[in-house]
DNA sequence: ATAGATATAGTCGTTTTCGACTAGACGATC
DNA sequence: GATCGTCTAGTCGAAAACGACTATATCTAT
C-alpha cells in the first residue's frame, strides 16, 4: 500500500493538486499557493519546485502542455496532469490522511539532552517559549479569523492551520506544566540534575581558584 | 544568537552530547542512543553520522583522539569534544528549548487538500488514523513505563517521550472531533465539498454513459 | 560441527535539497 | 531621467541525506 513514492517531496503532492484543478506554470503555483496559504503547510522553494518538476515530468506523472512568452520575460512552460498522475495524487493524499508518520521536531532533540544546561536555566529558557508560543498562537488565530473574513474562506481550507493551531496549543500546556515542575522541583530526577550541576559548577570554581593562587 | 550553525543536522547535537560525557567512537555513539532511546528523538543512519562527524570534526567541533584496532576488525577512531564544542552545543542547545521552529508535518500537507477527496471517504481515512493513533499511543504508554521501570529512569531522562506523546493525544483528539463534523455534516464549507465531489462524480457516470452507447 | 542469524563497523554512489545568485520589467519618486 | 525597490521567473553549484551494499565476528540452536 505505502510503497516507496519516486517523487517524495510533499511539495510535488502539492504541485499535483494545483495540476489537479488546472493547467498552470512553476511560477503559478508559487503564487497561487502563497494566495491560499499552503506554503505554511508545505515547504516551498524555488530552488526545490524546478526539480520537483522535473522529476514528476521524468516519472510521467505531469507533463508539458505549451511553452509561452510574454513579451520580453523567459518563455514558461505550462504543466498539465496526468492520468498516472491523478492515481498518484489520490493514492498519497489517501495514505497522507489514514497513516501517522513518526515526525522528528527540532524541540524534542532538544528536550533530548536538556540535563545538558542547569535547571535553573533551562526552565528559564523554556519560560521563555512559553511566551514566544504564546505570541505565534494568538498571532495565527487573528491570521486565521482575518483570512476567513476577508477571502470567505470556509473553515475546510483553512484545516491546516487548525491542526497546526492545536499541536502548538498543546505544547503550550505542556510545556507550562513542565516549567512549573522544575521550579518547585516535583520533577522525578531533579536532585540528580541539580547535583551534577552543582558539582560541576564546584569543579570549576576550584579550577578558577587554583588559577589564581598557584 | 540565532546563526546559521556550521552543522544542522541534529545528529550533530547529539553526537557532541555524548563526546561532552566521555569520548567515543562512531559505532559507539549509535549503541549508546539506542540504549537510550535518543534514537527516537533524534533521526539516526549510518551514513548520516559518519558524514555529520566529519563535518564536526572540520569545523574543529570535535577531534579525534585515538586510533584503536581489535583483532581483525576496521580501525576505530575516538572522538573527543573541544572547548568550541561544548560551546557550540550549549549554545545550540538553548537555542532549541527556547525558541519554537515551525516544522512542516506529512499530515498537515495531507490535509491541506482533503478537499481533494470526497467527504465520505476522507471521513472515513481519518477514522482509520484515529484507530492507528490510539494503538501508537497506548503502545508508547507501555514502553515508557517499562523503560522508566526496568532501567529505573527517571522522568526527566525520557522527557522528550511525554513530549511526544502528548502531541499525539492532542492529535488524536482534534481528529477524533474532526471526522464527527465530517460525518453529521456541521464542518463550515461542508455542502461545497460534497457539491464538488457529486459533480465529479456525475460527470464520470455521464462520460462511461456516453462510451457504452456512442 | 556447522548453518544461519545477529551484531559490529562501516563505505559508496545517487538523489535531494538548499542557499545564493542572476536578471529583466515595472512603478514610484526625487 | 536616474535610481530605488519590488515583482516576475528562474539557474547553478555545493552540501546533505539516504538507501543499498559490504564484510568480518560472534552467538545459537540443531
Amino acid at each position: 500500500m505505502s510503497s516507496k513514492r519516486k517523487v517524495s517531496n510533499p511539495l510535488a503532492l502539492a504541485v499535483m493538486a494545483l495540476l489537479y484543478e488546472r493547467p498552470m506554470h512553476p511560477y503559478e503555483m508559487v503564487s497561487t499557493m502563497r494566495e491560499r496559504g499552503k506554503h505554511e503547510s508545505v515547504r516551498l522553494r524555488y530552488s526545490s519546485l524546478y526539480s520537483v518538476v522535473d522529476a514528476l515530468q521524468r516519472e510521467a506523472l505531469i507533463e508539458p502542455r505549451e511553452v509561452v512568452r510574454e513579451g520580453k520575460r523567459p518563455e514558461r512552460t505550462v504543466y498539465g496532469i496526468t492520468g498516472a498522475g491523478r492515481e498518484e495524487f489520490l493514492d498519497w493524499l489517501r495514505e497522507l490522511l489514514r497513516e501517522p508518520v513518526k515526525e522528528y521536531t527540532q524541540f524534542a532533540a532538544g528536550l533530548s539532552f536538556i540535563a545538558g544546561l542547569p535547571p535553573d536555566e533551562a526552565a528559564e529558557l523554556l519560560g521563555e517559549r512559553v511566551r514566544l508560543l504564546e505570541g505565534e498562537i494568538s498571532e495565527m488565530r487573528s491570521h486565521i479569523d482575518e483570512v476567513a473574513k476577508q477571502f470567505e474562506l470556509p473553515r475546510l481550507l483553512l484545516i491546516e492551520s487548525e491542526h497546526e493551531l492545536i499541536l502548538k496549543e498543546a505544547e503550550l500546556e505542556w510545556v507550562r506544566g513542565l516549567v512549573r515542575e522544575i521550579e518547585d522541583g516535583t520533577l522525578e530526577g531533579m536532585s540528580q540534575w541539580r547535583e551534577i550541576h552543582s558539582e560541576l559548577e564546584k569543579a570549576r570554581a576550584e579550577a578558577l581558584d587554583e588559577r589564581e593562587n598557584p
